[in-house]
RNA sequence: GGCCUGGUGGCAGAGUGGUCAUGCAGCGGCCUGCAAAGCCGUGUACGCCGGUUCGAUUCCGACCCAGGCCUCCA
């Protein structure tokens, strides 16, 4: 066991060494539940959940925490406009997350926090920022006053005399430095509140993560994940109210960053409005599939999300599907996961490299028919499949799958295969053609094999 | 403008100081009534210019280009 990790902090990849091996912590940003998520949004999760499932395999006591922001002025202008109330929205949301993530194979974390869970905390963090004189008080907010803490900008590369000069936005008043951040912020009767010693009011973005990671992992952390898009500020903020909050130690050990995901080469992000919908991906696509995308490329790298990435990912499955489904009667045996492609995952989490390993095994099966090894084989594809969330499915239907509104008719298309056979069998091809060229208007594909006919949806 | 990534064969995408990534697509062949699937074979890839080196896609420097962050964002 050598799991090695690109650690944002450093800026390159290191071992990865516990701080105690009988409890290994993994925060990861969740969503803000206001909407669907998109396709983008599913990147850390999968990946992360992945991560968290490598842990496992080498430390016993793994604690897995995935938040849920269920307070944001994004969700109260969503309530706003379909007129439901707060609640109604953040619980109709978090549930369409779970289950959006439960059918692309994401792990529940262990501990899934949310915001509005943890106000005590959060008020109490507060209060120790601003006993510890790195918050302030200003008309009702409550804000974290970057100067105070020297390493501000440390972990995203920046430093605060920059941030000064180039603040785009328009400063708020109340702040004594630009660069400052909310921590807690008043709210009027409409929106969610709660009482605090500054009056009624909610938490800012940042404190909540603060808040939960130290209520379910304590105050140092081991890993520390999220979109990339989320250093600065997201993070830079949790590692200055934390480490405050914890009279200087350390907050998280390693902070690691997933790359974007791109339409066009432009990143998808709601505000841009190039979003692809999660929730009808899955109606179209075998979430398989879209598992497959989003692990090809490595984690850190950007992913250009398109149909020919897609097709490529259908067509690679179809073809490892297809070694499965010529050994459907080969029995499995317990196997242990092949060292190399484990490797391949351990170092930095190379899904592209254990696909390439995954290509081997899928080939080694298919050679390995007929032949002594022919479980094995199958057994160890699956095995490191399994790892990594693919080919868990039965062959055969995978297959037969179909997207909403395009669905098969199987009787019929077992009729018109009987027939055309018979046709085949009469040496009337003109009449088998036909009927192939009727099934393939229906996108059924057939191929005649020793075992006789047998058919897939598609092309 | 500042900070950070990255530029690899038709596409996607790892990796390495000196033999092979891998997948998809393409091409030729075998098989098939014909296809499909499968099998066999098949490609002078590493942005540009310098430098270091016996040797650089891989290390160093400059340049060009693309993307991300600097505001909510996974």
């Amino acid at each position: 066991m050598n799991l090695r990790l690109h650690n944002s902090l450093s800026r390159r990849v290191e071992d990865f060494v516990p701080q105690d091996p009988n409890r290994v912590t993994l925060y990861v940003c969740g969503p803000t539940v206001y909407n669907y998520v998109h396709i983008g949004n599913a990147r850390p999760a999968v990946v992360f959940a992945l991560l968290a499932r490598l842990l496992r395999r080498h430390f016993p006591g793994v604690v897995y925490a995935r938040n849920i922001t269920d307070v944001d002025d994004k969700i109260n202008e969503a309530a706003r406009q379909s007129g439901q109330p707060i609640s109604g929205i953040t619980e109709r949301f978090a549930a369409a997350y779970r289950d959006d993530m439960s059918k692309l194979g994401v792990d529940p974390p262990d501990v899934e926090p949310h915001a509005t869970t943890h106000i005590p905390q959060i008020v109490a963090m507060c209060e120790r920022l601003i006993a510890s004189g790195n918050a302030y008080v200003a008309e009702h907010h409550v804000l974290f006053d970057v100067t105070s803490y020297a390493d501000y900008g440390h972990l995203s590369g920046r430093s605060v005399e920059d941030m000064i000069a180039g603040a785009r936005v328009e400063v708020a008043p109340y702040k004594k430095n630009p660069a400052d951040f909310v921590l807690w912020k008043p709210s009027s009767d409409d929106l969610p509140g709660w009482e605090s010693p500054w009056g009624r009011g909610r938490p800012g973005w940042h404190i909540e993560c603060s808040a939960m990671s130290e209520t379910h992992l304590g105050e140092t952390i081991d890993i520390h994940a999220g979109g990339v898009d989320l250093l600065f500020p997201h993070h830079e903020n949790e590692v200055a109210q934390s480490t405050c909050a914890h009279g200087g130690k350390p907050f998280a050990r390693y902070w690691l960053h997933n790359g974007m995901l791109t339409l066009e080469g432009r990143k998808m992000s709601k505000s841009v409005g190039n979003t692809q919908v999660l929730h009808e991906l899955l109606e179209i696509f075998p979430p398989e599939v879209l598992r497959f995308v989003l692990l090809k490329a490595h984690y850190r790298q950007p992913l250009d999300w398109s149909d020919a990435a897609l097709r490529q990912a259908r067509a690679t499955l179809d073809g490892w599907y297809g070694v499965l489904r010529d050994l459907t009667d080969v029995g499995v045996a317990d196997a242990d996961v092949p060292t190399e492609f484990e490797a391949a995952l351990l170092d930095d989490l190379n899904t592209p490299d254990a696909f390439a390993i995954l290509a081997g095994l899928a080939d080694a099966a298919r050679r390995s028919a007929g032949t002594a090894d022919a479980t094995g084989a199958k057994s160890r594809l699956l095995a490191a499949a399994a790892l990594i969330g693919l080919l868990q499915q039965d062959a055969e239907s995978w297959f037969k799958q179909t997207s909403a509104g395009a669905e098969v008719d199987a009787a019929r298309v077992d009729a018109l295969i009987a027939e055309r056979n018979a046709a085949r069998a009469a040496r009337d091809f003109a009449r088998a053609d036909q009927i192939r060229t009727e099934l393939a208007s229906m996108n059924v594909t057939i191929e005649d094999g020793a075992q006789g006919t047998r058919w897939r949806v598609g092309a």
